[in-house]
DNA sequence: AGTATAATTTAGGCAAGACTAAATTCAATA
DNA sequence: TATTGAATTTAGTCTTGCCTAAATTATACT
């Protein structure tokens, strides 16, 4: 009614984006769990959500929710705030990458859009934030991309890394030890089907490393042509 | 009781704080101008926060209050944040010095410890924010200064500005234009007491300037000796 | 001392956003 | 089609921090 949405409204936003992305619409029991919050309070934002106006959500009883444009601009707004920050917490102020996150999830809420502006430019408005993940334009156009498991390469293709999950900090420090981090080249010459695991070479390194399932489906490439340059 | 004290909780402190170093307690109704809630308000947070444990203040009916060592520690915390934040907005992302504030006043509540010691070390464990108010230590003691108003300064005395008032942006602004910046370095030449006008030359410039009282007063200096050096 | 005025406190409410317990609806299966 | 278990919603509370209106206390003046 004040025109700004209350710091509880947008982890909602965030929280039915990233699930409608993924399912089509957002579960009440979905958001309980992912707010850490009983579903009863889920059923009461919710209701709430759909009658302010501009309605933030469509909702219909026992059927889950799903984002209105009012309320998807909202949710990539927040998805930029975050990845800005994250990028800008491991960038600037030299946080390791599976510490970004509990920052960001505060501090999204509460910068300015002209803190927002001034840490693009002082990034020089990056794509994705240190996980790989896209970050939202400036106006909130999510650009669409290819990347898919490392799981599914076969010997001898050759890719780069552009995302890596980012939602397990102890997964971020082991593949930051291996050197499975974002921009990084490999080439894969080795798969064992009866454990999934692939044998790998990056680029930058000598060793050889081996990678089980576990980890290659975790992490995102795109093809990359040619042999390594010397 | 989770340890954690509430973002207006932090904003009374801060102000009893401030209160207080001024006029050795805070009242009811001083309080609740400077947050812009009413008094009655007041009262009901006052009596909460000297009841908790440990409590934050001390209260007593129709006495106004004053901070605990609890009380006084929580304070100094939001005015390291707070003044870290406004160094870093201008130093690192460029804001200008009239807009910190605002600011300063959301994030404050917000940032970790860590992300605390981070920007100090960015900004080489500053001691003063940018309008030369001094920053708390990591460890929370607050140095004492010796500046006195500009005003008070008679020709032929030097002088460093070591800190301008911050709570008027057409000021700061002003000021900034004149080049009466922190560290800057002057040489009052002359002073007229039926206007209180004083006539200063800036080592660094090269044209005097004259300045009103309404100026020279929010203006804060060191004596300086010797004359400029050339 | 007695009274007007200002400051403060008390009392009662409200909105947000959480909770528990109970009721309801859906969906799968017998 | 009837049953049953899971998911969801409803109903009623709680806490925080604000509000207004009314009562009280302090202070200053005659
Ligand atoms: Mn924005
Ligand atoms: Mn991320
Ligand atoms: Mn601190
Ligand atoms: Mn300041």
């Amino acid at each position: 009614m004040d025109g700004r949405l209350s710091q509880a409204s947008q982890d909602y936003l965030k929280i039915i984006y990233k699930l409608a992305s993924q399912y089509g619409r957002a579960t009440t029991s979905q958001i309980a769990e992912n707010l850490e919050v009983k579903p009863a309070s889920v059923t009461n934002m919710l209701q709430k959500m759909a009658q302010i106006e501009p309605p933030l959500v469509r909702y219909k009883k026992h059927q889950g929710v799903s984002l209105t444009p009012a309320g998807e601009e909202a949710a990539l707004e927040m998805l930029r705030h975050h990845r800005l920050i994250e990028l800008f917490l491991h960038e600037i102020l030299g946080y390791p990458w599976d510490e970004v996150h509990e920052e960001a999830e505060r501090l999204e809420h509460v910068i300015s859009e002209k803190m927002e502006r001034r840490m693009a430019e002082v990034l020089g408005n990056p794509m994705r934030d240190p996980h790989g993940q896209v970050i939202p334009s400036h106006d909130l156009e999510l650009t669409a991309t290819t990347e898919f498991p490392l799981s599914e390469l076969r010997p001898p293709q050759r890719a780069v890394i552009r995302r890596v999950h980012d939602e397990d900090a102890d997964l971020l420090r082991h593949l930051e030890q291996l050197g499975l981090l974002p921009q990084a080249t490999l080439t894969v010459f080795k798969h064992v089907s009866f454990d999934g695991n692939l044998h790998i070479k990056l680029d930058d390194q000598d060793e050889p490393i081996v990678l089980g399932t576990q980890i290659t489906s975790q992490v995102f490439v795109d093809f990359v042509a040619g042999p390594q340059l010397p």
